[in-house]
RNA sequence: GCGAAAGUAGCUCAGGGGUAGAGCAUCACCUUGCCAAGGUGGAGGUCGCGGGUUCAAAUCCCGUCUUUCGCUCCA
């Protein structure tokens, strides 16, 4: 556990040192659960996302991607159940620190009276033998009418509390009915909060006539919103899918872990419309489709394992997430869950109008299943950086730090490095760089020793370094080493664009895959 | 949000009532030139922020912000 406290720790000071992530408004004491890319993480951050992006829209003919903005009508986040399901009255117990849903805490002491009419029931039952009417016992008994009363009395008091959103009254309903923490058995408890996992903004400069928005919790509604558009502009034929990647937002009540849990965080997430009934086969194919694309990337595949939900969302009729094992443990990567009908469903009921689609091979028109793949981009960023980043101990027994970052993916594609700053090399090296620059982000350095420049685009991953000598100004050969073996060879300039182009081009990752 | 720990230079940290240190990094010049290790010189911190105690606070106390860990939550 020590060793795994000590790697995060070495991950962040990386990520800061070497220009990565730091926090946002560091020099105002920074936000909560709140960062941004540097220099080399923006890099490494849009080639994680171009290399999702080809996978899924560039290499499938029926995959297209869209970019649907973050403001969506309010009525969007009625249909998809999020105000609903993103809206928590919590409250404290003081003694024992567990929180509960203060909605929650209630009903389970509404179950307890149902608990003692069932009693009453079970009692009678036994009195009355056959001669027994559960009904018409539940109908005239007055002990049990009492309680039933009891029952829907607090419930309509809490439904009311609830929506005017009283959450004084709501306390004091917990306190009248001396509700106890089932852990500790104490009464101590704090005010009700109200909790709302949505960030809220307005519409219109008025005040007074503003409308109420959401920044979106998550992007899949914005293809919902869009399917029928898509579909039909793009003469799309089930199954086809709709991908985007972009900003979402939620206020969690405990963002933690650098940026594995944001409050603003970017999804890569594609939507895939079936027919009805297959969405099973389509749900296996994608989580084997997904865990592929992880595994291009060659992070090891030990370090991904597939984790089944048992309990599902509202939506769905099957999920499972890929997890990675960050350096604090095994954690969702990304999700792959069978969301069913329930979306495109909601939105036909909230907006009226028809979201189907006519399905010519069995002249049939349906509303389609969908099956989702949700990747959060800044966990992949975390899961290459984390894992990449290595001490290395040498043979002589030194060590190195290292980034073995999947080529693809490195801010640098290649380092030039003239060997002394004279005597013309660095105007050799220059003229590299020109004649490489328009096919590969590239880097300078004449600084310092050859080896220490070596071992700085270690340290970002880097995965050639070109080293002009003065042998270069006879023969224009240079020395190329490689990051992870460090290994050089000598060959000649002309060649060096077909060798990089061989390791770190996208069209040679991506061949992986097909 | 609760509990615990921490916050001193870009990074890692030492110090500890009398207005700041190291190593590495960084910058300039000289030297060397194929795996972070030469020389000289320089820059960089009101010790997270605010308040209190004191003749005097980076140091003690309180508050606050931020981070890490545990609990909790997690579409």
């Amino acid at each position: 556990m020590a060793k795994q406290e000590d790697k995060f720790k070495k991950v962040l000071s990386h990520a800061k040192e070497y220009g990565f992530v730091f926090q946002s408004s560091e020099i105002y004491d920074g936000l909560s659960a709140v960062y941004d890319y540097a220099q080399n993480g923006a890099a490494l951050k849009n080639n994680i996302r171009t290399y999702w992006w080809q996978a899924m829209v560039q290499l499938n003919d029926n995959i297209v991607g869209i970019d649907s903005a973050i403001f969506m009508h309010p009525t969007t986040w009625k249909a998809s159940g999020h105000i609903d399901a993103f809206n928590d009255p919590l409250i404290d117990n003081k003694d024992s620190k567990k929180r509960y849903r203060a909605d929650v805490l209630i009903e389970d002491y509404c179950a307890k009276i149902e608990g003692k009419i069932e009693k009453e029931v079970k009692k009678a039952a036994k009195r009355f033998g056959d001669a027994f009417n559960k009904d018409e016992f539940l109908s005239t008994n007055n002990r049990v009418l009492g309680y039933q009363e009891k029952i829907d009395t607090i419930l309509s008091r809490m439904g009311k509390y609830l929506e005017n959103e009283d959450l004084v009254a709501v306390k004091a309903l917990i306190e009248e009915l001396e509700i106890a923490c089932p852990v500790s058995g104490s009464r101590n408890w704090t005010d009700v909060k109200q909790f709302n996992l949505m960030f809220g903004t307005k519409l219109g400069a008025d005040a007074s006539s503003a409308m109420d928005l959401y920044l979106r919790p998550e992007t899949a509604q914005g293809i919902f919103v869009n399917f029928a558009n898509v579909q039909k502009t793009g003469r799309m034929k089930i199954p086809f899918g709709i991908a985007q990647t972009g900003k979402a937002f939620r206020n969690e009540i405990v963002a933690r872990q650098f940026i594995f849990r944001m409050r603003e965080f970017e999804q890569m997430e594609m939507q895939f419309f079936v027919r009805p009934n297959t969405q099973s086969e389509w749900y296996e194919k994608w989580k084997e489709n997904r865990l592929k694309w992880h595994l291009s990337l060659g992070l090891g595949e030990e370090n991904y394992r597939f984790h089944d939900h048992d309990k599902l969302a509202h939506y769905a009729d099957a999920a499972a997430d890929i997890e990675f094992k960050f350096p604090f443990g095994f954690k969702e990567l990304e999700g792959i869950h069978s969301r069913t009908d329930f979306d495109l469903k909601a939105h036909e009921k909230h907006s009226g109008k028809k979201l189907q689609y006519f399905d010519h091979e069995i002249n049939v028109s349906y509303v389609p299943y969908v099956v989702e793949t949700s990747v959060g981009l800044d966990r992949m960023f975390l899961a290459v950086f984390s894992t990449a980043l290595q001490d290395e101990t040498l043979a002589d027994g030194s060590v190195r730090t290292v980034m073995k970052l999947p080529s693809v993916l490195a801010p640098y594609k290649a380092a030039i490095l003239p060997l002394v700053k004279k005597d013309g090399l660095p105007e050799i090296a220059k003229t590299i760089i020109n004649d490489l620059k328009f096919d590969f982000q590239m880097t300078y350095d004449e600084k310092d020793a050859v080896g220490r420049r070596y071992r700085r685009q270690d340290a970002i991953g880097t995965p050639f370094c070109i080293t002009v000598d003065h042998q270069t100004k006879e023969d224009n050969t240079v020395t190329i080493r490689h990051r992870d073996t460090m290994q050089q060879e000598r060959v000649a300039i002309s060649t060096l664009k077909n060798m990089i182009a061989d390791e770190v081009s996208m069209s040679t990752w991506l061949k992986k895959l097909d």
